[in-house]
DNA sequence: TATGAATGAGAATTCATTCAT
DNA sequence: GATGAATGAATTCTCATTCAT
């Protein structure tokens, strides 16, 4: 990355400008709202200059979505990359998406707009790729519930649906934050999460505290 | 109802009617695919005519998921209502919210949208709206839970924060069958999702199961 | 008129009702502006009377106008009929005229417009029809001039030019009428047109004051 | 204005161009007659770039006559401007309105519509805007007047009204041409209209001639 | 004869994209 | 490369008119 040429490094970073404002542009007011000169304009790029860098508007957005969704997954994959205890790697893996929507509200919107929504345009493409790199996050989870399983940790079951579960328990608590004004920190959900998932709703019968330590 | 003018009767089966046509065709393909000329095809009027049951495209769009969400939530408080039993109520929660989506597996990607999407217009109106509706609904499983708690069924803690995993869970699988291509029963998903949800990931120390029985 | 079968008679009192109604409609808001469901609204029947009264819009709206300037002709050659000094011809011609459009105000905005404005429709047919029946009136207002002429009563010159120039300075009070909220009497205006018509602007050498009474 | 970027004397240059084509459509055939791509194909340029220019089509309509209000404005108030007595300021109103009124034939439909006529659009403030510019004309006439009046030219009355008058009985003249099918010459309505302003229909008693001279 | 629901042609306007400078 | 003026296809909505009841 340093080797490159001046005239190539500017570019990405053009580039990378663009996409961070137009990303933040269509999560606030939907793709359809936002028009390819008013992103050039935020940009402070001519809009024959936007068009230089991208395809067209399609392209310019769906890279903008990509790039973030890497930046999850990246993000997410590190947090768990280290840990070998399931109940940990479990715990991490909502940590850090907790952690990394909480910085990237506004994205949220995008992200489960083109996950679950209608296809923006007549294919699934952009929507199949994005499950496809956020799939093998959740199958690292899925993972390691199945070793969990067999070590006797967790309870017997489907690791799926298990992944599933605390995919969709940690998707509730981003949801939550969106229609708080300013959600100031995302630690008591991270806690609450991790409590809820692992333990269930349920008292345990004569149970001894779950915690980190049973595990490691 | 008997008692409305022949003609008051067809104009409310005429509205109806395009409302289920538009719902399905913007839940397909998205709000800004659909033309209201195709809309009007489908529904075999001519364009005008559906102009004098609905004020423009917009209202139609709202009208069709408002109808929706409204049947949402009377189907699941409906399910709700007879029950006493905390957990009952959960369960009840749960299987009514899976079979309902279930049976209307399209109209899950407009109602995300709606409630999680950036705003179609400038907008949030509609998805307050929305969010009212569905909040009274989590409202009802977020007392239950309460009393669930006090009795000593539930594990101490935020009741919100159990109403928050139970949808998000819930909502979780219904994204699941939208990648497959045509689930077969929703019956499977609906045991995992009250398990998980109330033993939790873990082995239960030395639980008994938890069953409907222990409720009633 | 009495010897009319009454089915006539009424149709014929239905046509002159939606008649005042539209023309005082088209008046005041124009002819785009105005909705054909609106006539029907104000004049009380359905839309489908209407139409069965005229043709279309077009035709309904001419006819609005072609009812007014007949009035309006009819009531200006009424007041110079019984007349034969010119220069009483002038004063009543000033007189009836002023007197009708102070009394219909509204509608001076038609009648200017489609004698002078662009054509509604593609050809200027209505134009030619009221400019036909107006012009019979300045035609008496001619021929009383040019005898006025002949009797050394008006300055030698075209009739046709004085003709015009009355013409002209009356509606020009009509149309500062158009400005004020509500003028209250054309009484001092009417004054204010003979005199200045018969007499100029210019002092009178050392002239006699030019009255009724030296006419008659 | 030599100083212009070249763009801006570019652009500047298209909406003049826009405008004639357009006012030139617009007194020809009306404002809803008049479709926007005709503008376009008329002044040969592409619908977008017709909209890049004006806000609409309204806008359009307004600018259009505004445009040619001014420059009646300027030429008829430069007409007066270099003199000073009431006699001849009067006969330059005459001579200048008459006269542009005789080179801008078709303007004048659109010029009575806008002042006289029902409101294009609910509001009337293009009308109100057209009549205070045209308002500032007729009130010099009025002062030259009134000076004529203190002098001892004029006739002693309302100032007003004289100015009403005369504004009438030339806008009768404009009226007139408007159904000729090509006026020759606007030489012998200008010294008529004068001559019946200044003298009246009257025989002057034994008045001398009026002349320029008189006043002068 | 009266009614008003249904019709659909027609027009204004927007905005992604191109390309001459 | 960068620029932004020019383009025109595409879409929403209106409203005069018709016609079955």
């Amino acid at each position: 990355m340093e080797k490159m040429p001046r005239r190539e490094r500017e570019r990405q970073e053009h580039v990378r400008h663009i996409l961070n404002v137009a990303g933040e542009m269509f999560a606030k007011r939907g793709f359809f709202k936002v028009k390819m000169k008013e992103i050039a304009e935020q940009a402070e790029f001519a809009l024959g200059t936007v068009y230089s860098f991208f395809k067209g508007k399609q392209n310019l957005y769906q890279q903008a979505i990509e790039q973030k969704v890497d930046e999850l997954v990246t993000s997410v994959s590190g947090a768990m990359a280290d840990e070998t205890s399931p109940t940990l790697i479990v715990k991490r893996f909502i940590e850090a998406k907790l952690r990394f929507f909480f910085d990237n509200l506004d994205f949220v919107r995008l992200y489960f707009v083109e996950m679950h929504g209608p296809p923006l345009y007549g294919e699934r493409a952009l929507s199949f790729a994005l499950e496809d790199k956020y799939r093998a996050l959740l199958d690292s989870v899925s993972e390691a519930i199945e070793r969990g399983m067999s070590e006797g940790i967790f309870a017997k079951g489907s690791p799926k649906d298990l992944a599933t579960a605390i995919d969709g328990q940690t998707s509730a608590v981003v949801f939550s934050w969106l229609r708080e004004i300013s959600p100031d920190s995302p630690e008591k959900e991270i806690e609450a999460a991790e409590r809820i998932f692992l333990n269930g709703a349920l008292t345990r019968p004569r149970g001894r505290a779950v915690s980190d330590g049973d595990q490691e």
